[in-house]
Formats: structure tokens, C-alpha cells, sequence
DNA sequence: CGCCTTCTTGAGATGACTCAATGGTGGTGG
DNA sequence: CCACCACCATTGAGTCATCTCAAGAAGGCG
């Protein structure tokens, strides 16, 4: 029942004495510095720290501790979660680079949920205790940031209704789908991205977490769905055999995917 | 396996010639104006427009509708679901006095659910399209945006938690405390709230669907929690018996929500 | 090569769903 | 005032999908 799994605790390991590299990294473009001139991001200098690297399998900050920052991530997956008094994880969604992770209702208390890097990652630090007035001094970051919150929102939606009454094979699939769509969305940000197939470093076991369900059953219903044709997943890689079959198991619509989950 | 249910469309019934008063209301406190001086609130007048009265059981708006307004809800319980193509409905959440309903990440884009007032509701509209350059003019209510957009975020990651890998009793017991908490939280701004009741005027089925379970089975599982002396629920009206154990059964902390959920 | 993590498969138990029917409540109109 | 109707709540019996428990294979890394 329990999920006792333990994780090492992530070494962040500066990457570069030049701070303004943060700013020009592409992933900007999507980040909540999008639309922020590059000759105006000077100011940011001051509420932020520098660049990180972050090992794979290592966790970034825990639920209930009062860490002391928020981060944008640049490159990597990393997976927020909660776990319940009684050991049950919950996978509460997978951040992709461009995404702000560490925002909450109120920045002086504990972070409500674990932050997990499942492959290495890149992230640029803020201190949580500057945010609140950072976004105050500009507005259009706090106006970034509201729409930011509003797509991950939208991202929780697309999950709750994935999850709610339906079969493993319908549940499986949405989940590996909407993470198809996201990377897909990302472009050149996320390497190894072609039209048909993805990097997928998501374990079956965290798969099951993140859809409420057994490991074993996940990898049942992988199997299903591959010799459906529908999309294999093997090698820690996603290959979508039949997109418009994927879609309609899932019940998801690309198009209006791409507007609310991208961005 | 088809929730066909058609529902009345809401009308809006402008309920004062006098606009300012949608201000004055002490549901304000939590809203998106909470810390705005009164005396500055003049300008949103033309953002907005009047207050309006709902009737209840009627829909406010529906998924992929091209609706013209958000709204922020002064009293009333507004349901939040989004009804895949196959028909199955899935209750993302029940707003409450205080919440914003309708920002998303495209304000110009149809809206990504359907808002349906259980109880009639009172709400004040502002047009969508200007929405957008009112945050931005106003960074105060863009930081409040964003605040209050993580307060939804950590809201549906409870829900997340509570329907992952636990039994219908635990799951049920979850809901029902998570909206007990919420409406504890805003006090006299909800009515017939007292110390270890509330107004609840959810049905089973509507449970049901948020729950992702059947109404049959939400029913057995109240009528067990009722009999393990946890809480009853009859006559739209929640009572609680015995708090601890029933915080214990659906793992939750009641100060940690506090923090989280409420504002 | 050995170790560890992750994946894979089988067989049986169980809890939620399905289908079906009855009872209760509140509102409406004759 | 009562009959009727719509909606919601309640209960039973049987089915089935997922979970549980158990074992073994495959892949990655030192």
C-alpha cells in the first residue's frame, strides 16, 4: 500500500557565472518572461539567483518544507506531487520547460506539493520572499503569471476529466496523449521531438500515480493498446502509431488542446 | 451512460440601477477587489457591468460557448463541469461566494467548461474582452488574479489527491470535508452555516459526477458514513458528527486547508 | 558479470458498476 | 386540499474491471 520510495534529496549545482544568459535562453518565448523586451529584463538580475543545474531521480524541494524559492524551468521533466498521511503519492502533473514552478497562494508558507526531477534538468531560481513584490512591480509579469496559472489550470482540467468514469484503456490514453500534445507544443525546446514520437521518461510506475492506478494494470493496458496499433511506448520512448485513433480513445481534441494546454 | 440532462438556460435579471454597490458587498473581502481601497474602485465601473440575479437550476454558460463575460460570484453555489464528447460529464468544482469564474489562459477562445447555478446566484459581469486590459492597467488585480488562480489550483490538486487509489468511502468523506472547509472558511457569507453544519445543496448525482463515481454508489457510501456516526446528509443539508474522524477518513488537515483552499 | 530498477505476465479476490425497481419530497394546478 | 408530477434518494442482486499477490524477465550501469 505504502509508497515508501526514497528519493535522493537534488544537488543544485551552478552553471554560469554570467547571469543574463538566464534571460536569453529560448525557452524565454514561452516562460513567464514572454513579451518582456530582452534590453528590459535587466531588473530581474536582482530578484533572481542563478542558473541550476538539477540531477535526474533527485528531488527538487518537498511538500511541507518551507523552501526558499520558486523556479522557471528551462530544460527537463519534473514531476510535482502530493502524498497523503497514509503514503499514497498522487502525481498532481509533469512540468515541462517554460513552466513556473513553485507559485502558490501564499509564498511565505510550506510548498503544498513535492517537486520530483525525473531527468536532469535546467532551472532558473527566484526567492519566494521577493515574488510577491516582483509581481507587484510589474505588472505584466503578474498578468504572465495569472495566465500561467489559468493554462495549468486548464492542464488539471483536461486531467480530472480524463480520469472521471472511464476505463483504464480511455484514462491510459488521455494521459499519454496530453503529454504527447504538450511536448509536441514545445518544439525544438524538448529534444527528440519528430512529428510521430516523443522522449517519454515517465516510468510505469509514476504513469500509475499520476492516473490513479496499479502499475501493473498501466502496463496491461500499455500492452493493449499497442497491439491496437494506437502508440507504443517502449525505451523510455513515445511513438504514436495512429494519432486520430490515440485521440478518439481518449476523447481529446488537438485543436482545442493546443489552445488551452500550449500556450 | 449518457448524462442528457438538459437544463434551462439561466436568465439575467439586472437586479440594481445603482452599480456602485456591486463594491460594497462584503463579499469584496475575498474577491478579486479584497485590499483595493473603496475609494478607488470607481474606475472598474467601466469595467463591468450590473449585477445580475440567476435563477437556480439554469445554466450561466457552456463549454465552447463564445460567451462574452466572467463574472465574479457574490452568492450561490455555480457548479464548474466540462462534459466530454462521449457524453460523460465531469464536475470540476463548485464555485462559491467570492470565486472568479470565467478567466482562462485565451480570453478571446470559447469557455473551456460550463457553469450551471445549483442554488440562484448573484454575480457581476465583466466583459471578457476588456478583461484582459484591466489587469494590466491594474497590476494589483493582476497579482490578485494570479493569487486566486492558485488558490483554485490547490483546491483541484486536493481533488486530485482525494480521488487517487482510495476507496468510495474515503473519497466521498474527502469531498464532502473539502467543501465543508470551504464554506466554514467564508463564514456569514454563506447562510445556515453554523459550527457543524452547512447548507449543502449538492445532489447525489452531482457528487457523483465530481466524484467520478455512480450515483448508487455515493449513495451507499453516505448512507455507511452515516451510520459510522461521521456526518449525515439529508434534506440538502450537511451535518457533522464527528469532525475528527471525519477529517481522519478523508486525510485531510484542517489547518493545512485553511491555508491552501481558503484565502 | 552482478545488481538494481523497471517491465511483464498469471490467477484469484473484491469493490464499484449495472440494471431494475421502489420510496420519498416538494412543487403545481385543478 | 388533494392529486399528480418531476426529481431525487434508496435498496437489491449479479457482473465485471481493476486491484492484489506472486513470480520472473529484461534492460541499464557500475
Amino acid at each position: 500500500m505504502e509508497n515508501k520510495t526514497r528519493h535522493k534529496r537534488g544537488k543544485l549545482i551552478a552553471t554560469s557565472a554570467e547571469p543574463t544568459r538566464c534571460t536569453q535562453c529560448p525557452v524565454r518565448a514561452r516562460a513567464l518572461f514572454q513579451g518582456v523586451p530582452l534590453d528590459q529584463l535587466e531588473w530581474t538580475q536582482q530578484y533572481r539567483t542563478n542558473q541550476f543545474n538539477l540531477e535526474g531521480r533527485s528531488e527538487l524541494f518537498m511538500e511541507g518544507e518551507d523552501h526558499p524559492f520558486a523556479y522557471t524551468l528551462f530544460s527537463g521533466w519534473i514531476m510535482l506531487s502530493s502524498t497523503a498521511p497514509s503514503g499514497r503519492r498522487r502525481v498532481l502533473r509533469f512540468a515541462l520547460p517554460g513552466d513556473f514552478i513553485g507559485f502558490q497562494t501564499r509564498l511565505d508558507r510550506p510548498m503544498t506539493y513535492s517537486a520530483y526531477a525525473i531527468t536532469p534538468s535546467r532551472l532558473c531560481a527566484f526567492p519566494r520572499e521577493t515574488l510577491q513584490q516582483m509581481l507587484t512591480e510589474r505588472s505584466e509579469l503578474a498578468t504572465r503569471m495569472a495566465t500561467l496559472s489559468a493554462r495549468d489550470m486548464a492542464f488539471m482540467q483536461q486531467l480530472l476529466v480524463a480520469n472521471g468514469q472511464r476505463s483504464a484503456k480511455e484514462r491510459v490514453g488521455a494521459m499519454v496523449m496530453l503529454i504527447f500534445a504538450q511536448v509536441q507544443g514545445l518544439g525544438d525546446l524538448v529534444p527528440g521531438t519528430t512529428e510521430d514520437s516523443i522522449d517519454f521518461p515517465i516510468s510505469q510506475e509514476i504513469l500509475a500515480d499520476a492516473l490513479a492506478m496499479k502499475p501493473e494494470t498501466v502496463n496491461r493496458t500499455l500492452r493493449e493498446l499497442r497491439e491496437d496499433g494506437v502508440f507504443e511506448l517502449k525505451q523510455r520512448r513515445l511513438t504514436v502509431i495512429d494519432r486520430e485513433q490515440a485521440l478518439t480513445i481518449a476523447e481529446l481534441d488537438f485543436d482545442s488542446l493546443k489552445e488551452q494546454v500550449l500556450l
